[in-house]
DNA sequence: ATTAATGTTCAGAA
DNA sequence: TTTCTGAACATTAA
């Protein structure tokens, strides 16, 4: 579930390989369906061996490697992709290997991905703009002002918590600290965009800011499954801080008077208290 | 043994 | 145009 602060992170943790140069391309065989890997292996080799890291930046919930002559690999970890820079979880699911021709450690960077859902792209300045500019990914969420997520959200009519995770709307926001979000803000999950008043959205930002650099202080949540690592294979801490998420049915550790809710919305769990986040009135 | 649940993104439909 | 639905995949829990 890399969201923001997961993938930001990861993108923290390989930073450390920057200056490095690329010597070989290896898709490990594993027995499982392959991730979309673009384009293929060996034109992938053919424009990367030999190539410096110039940078690590992030967009959204993807790491972007910068090579020196400025294409870009695209690494989109979606629900259970890693990006290491040592020891995977396991050999069964690691997925590529980018290894440095120094003799320094860690000796290579790699992607990993359990269910594969993830995947890894090599795009040229012209394919970056095409996916990353003009509409397709919204303001990232610590850049975006509480004036300019108002303007992008208050004209639609869903629910806030679907609309937070529209990820061209405002970028870096998943299902679990959406939730978040929202009970920080006292934001009940349904209510509507276009009925927000402006200082609940001045809220909204505020508490957005908050819960992401919070949660990227504690380096991100580390679930239950204990998918998650970061660069160095070690898990998240904010798991430990969630106030709502996955807590359904324990005591709101805001109030202490009501219990955590669960509901779903869009086919996603949300989860809520009923009385830090009223539905109706001022709040 | 089967089925549900997990959560991100995209294609295609409403 | 905007919003909604289901599929992609692997694994675990019920």
């Amino acid at each position: 579930m890399p969201e923001l602060p997961e993938v930001e992170t990861m993108r923290r943790g390989v930073a450390a390989c920057v200056g490095r140069r690329i010597a070989a391309v290896a898709k490990p065989r594993c027995r499982l369906k392959p991730i979309r890997l673009a384009p293929s292996l060996a034109q992938m080799r053919r424009r990367v061996v030999g190539q410096r890291i110039g940078a690590v930046d992030r967009a959204g919930k993807r790491v972007l490697v910068r090579l020196e002559n400025d294409d870009t690999l695209v690494f989109e970890p979606r629900m259970t992709g890693l990006v290491l820079l040592a020891d995977p979880p396991n050999r069964q699911h690691l997925r590529l290997q980018l290894v440095f021709d120094d003799h320094r450690l860690p000796p290579q960077l790699m992607y990993w991905d359990r269910r594969g859902l993830g995947s890894v792209r090599l795009m040229d300045p012209r394919a970056m703009a095409l996916a990353f500019g003009a509409g397709q990914l919204g303001t990232d969420a610590l850049k975006i002002t509480a004036r300019q997520l108002q303007s992008r959200l208050a004209v639609s009519r869903r629910e806030i918590k679907v609309a937070l995770l529209d990820q061209r709307a405002v970028a870096g926001i998943g299902n679990l600290y959406a939730a978040e979000i929202l009970h920080v803000a006292g934001l009940h999950p349904r209510r509507h965009c276009d009925r927000l008043t402006a200082s609940q959205w001045q809220r909204l930002h505020r508490a957005m800011r908050k819960v992401l650099q919070e949660a990227i202080r504690y380096e991100g949540s580390t679930l239950s499954d204990g998918t998650y690592r970061n660069a160095l294979n070690r898990p998240g801490r904010y798991q430990n801080r969630h106030r709502v998420y996955q807590r359904a049915g324990q005591m709101c550790l805001a109030c202490g008077s009501r219990k955590v809710e669960r509901i779903v919305q869009a086919q996603r769990a949300t989860f809520f208290c009923p009385a830090c986040q009223p539905l109706k009135g001022k709040a």
